[in-house]
DNA sequence: ATAGAAGTGGAGGACTCTCCTCCACTTGCC
DNA sequence: GGCAAGTGGAGGAGAGTCCTCCACTTCTAT
């Protein structure tokens, strides 16, 4: 019992420092491509096996879950920022604001935040981090008068999910046509409006959107069928 | 020369009456679970096996096109009706609105309009049909001063997009949940609004929320590597 | 300098999942 | 009653993912 798993003994030299390359390709890798990469990818962008990376981390999971301890900090951040704005409203748009442009420029937070299918447990925690927060900025925003009063901190979600599908859809043509979508959004969670925001985009033309449409990703929405959860390594418990 | 294909031969009559047996069952299996249904599964449904299901139609394609012939009838009358009301803003209100209802009706109608994985002529075609009707519905609303004035028709997928996802997240939990959020998007492209509109929906408790969440389909956008396009029967086109 | 612990690469195993084929057998029709 | 047409469903082909395994290389402590 004794130092039980204390100091668990330091990398070798080499060895620590490809740890950090890891690290760096997946951020690079996941950010751009989203959680479907494989580790097969991280790997090759890392210059490195993929035995190696599986050395270090015992399966994808881990990896990912290493690595959006930071992504969260980002949300977090955002969202405390938003909070010292004294104009509740204008608070409001810049943190929605903000959480869509951290998904754009991140697929693989985006997957985590939307999609659960890595990281259960720390979109829970994150959730329970940021809710309070949303709730505050939302409460402000309707005492002030800014926000309509029916709106919930429970509808960001739902914001941020409907914006990362514009997202998605202008990425190769527009990267930025989603703010666009984002406005119209804003203006139809505002209080009262007399004039509509002017929209920070040109909409898509015949030719973006030809070509959005054709190079638009096959969305999938995998049914959760017999409960994939982890597909996890063939060690069954049997084997005991 | 003669009867080049014309008059293909009648079916037998059981032959017949299975092709419909199966036309029905695609239809329910799809619109339930959408296109990632496989003909297994439609075979199934129907009570027949998968041989029967490939010997009537070439592919899943075949099939997939064969059905939704429909359901661009669907659409294409759901315009054409928004189009005759004279109040151009409640016109385009019930467009959207019906388009959505068509969506959350139809899981495989929703695939097809929004993805191409299948039937990429056919939706093009579809898209052609729509387009003028679009524009004028979004130019009437416009003249009327109902719709904010930078609003485009191009800008109609974009909203049904987000609507699609809000759908399929409330799917399980309160399957009518999306209708909140359009009457926010709605009310973001209305020209001018004193007070929002009621919203026609409560938000989702923290219970709904965390199934939402939990139940929540693994969402993949599934980016287009090594051009998928149609993967196809084996069967190259050299065998004529 | 060197033993041997630690680390590495990447082919390939195990698994999953989908679309579709094949062919022995059954059924309807002239 | 004969035979073309139709049927079922096991299983082949192919794609793709996660991860293991182990012969080999590299570091580091003595």
């Amino acid at each position: 019992m004794d130092t039980p798993a204390a100091v668990p003994r330091p990398l070798r030299r080499d060895a620590e420092l490809n740890r950090l390359r890891i690290m760096a390709a997946a951020r690079e890798v996941f950010a751009e491509r989203g959680l479907e990469a494989t580790l097969d990818d991280v790997a090759r962008q890392a210059g490195l096996g993929v035995g190696t990376v599986y050395r270090r981390f015992p399966n994808k999971e881990a990896l990912v879950d290493a690595l959006f301890e930071e992504g969260f900090g980002r949300v977090v951040a955002a969202a405390e920022r938003s909070l010292e704005n004294p104009d509740a409203w204008a608070g409001m748009v810049n943190l929605v604001t903000e959480l869509a442009e951290i998904q754009a420029a991140d697929r693989g937070l985006r997957d985590i935040m939307l999609s659960e299918a890595y990281g259960r447990d720390r979109v829970a925690q994150l959730r329970d981090r940021i809710k309070p927060m949303l709730e505050q900025a939302v409460e402000r925003a309707q005492r002030q008068g800014g926000l309509r009063a029916d709106f919930r901190a429970a509808d960001v979600p739902a914001l941020l999910m409907m914006i990362a599908m514009t997202v998605e859809f202008g990425r190769d043509v527009r990267p930025e046509v989603w703010r666009r979508y984002l406005t119209m959004l804003l203006d139809g969670i505002s209080a009262r409006r007399d004039h509509p925001t002017r929209l920070p985009e040109p909409e898509l033309d015949d030719d973006d959107m030809h070509e959005a449409m054709h190079a638009w990703p096959r969305l999938r929405w995998t049914t959760p069928t017999s409960t994939p959860e982890k597909r996890g390594p063939k060690v069954l418990s049997s084997e005991v």
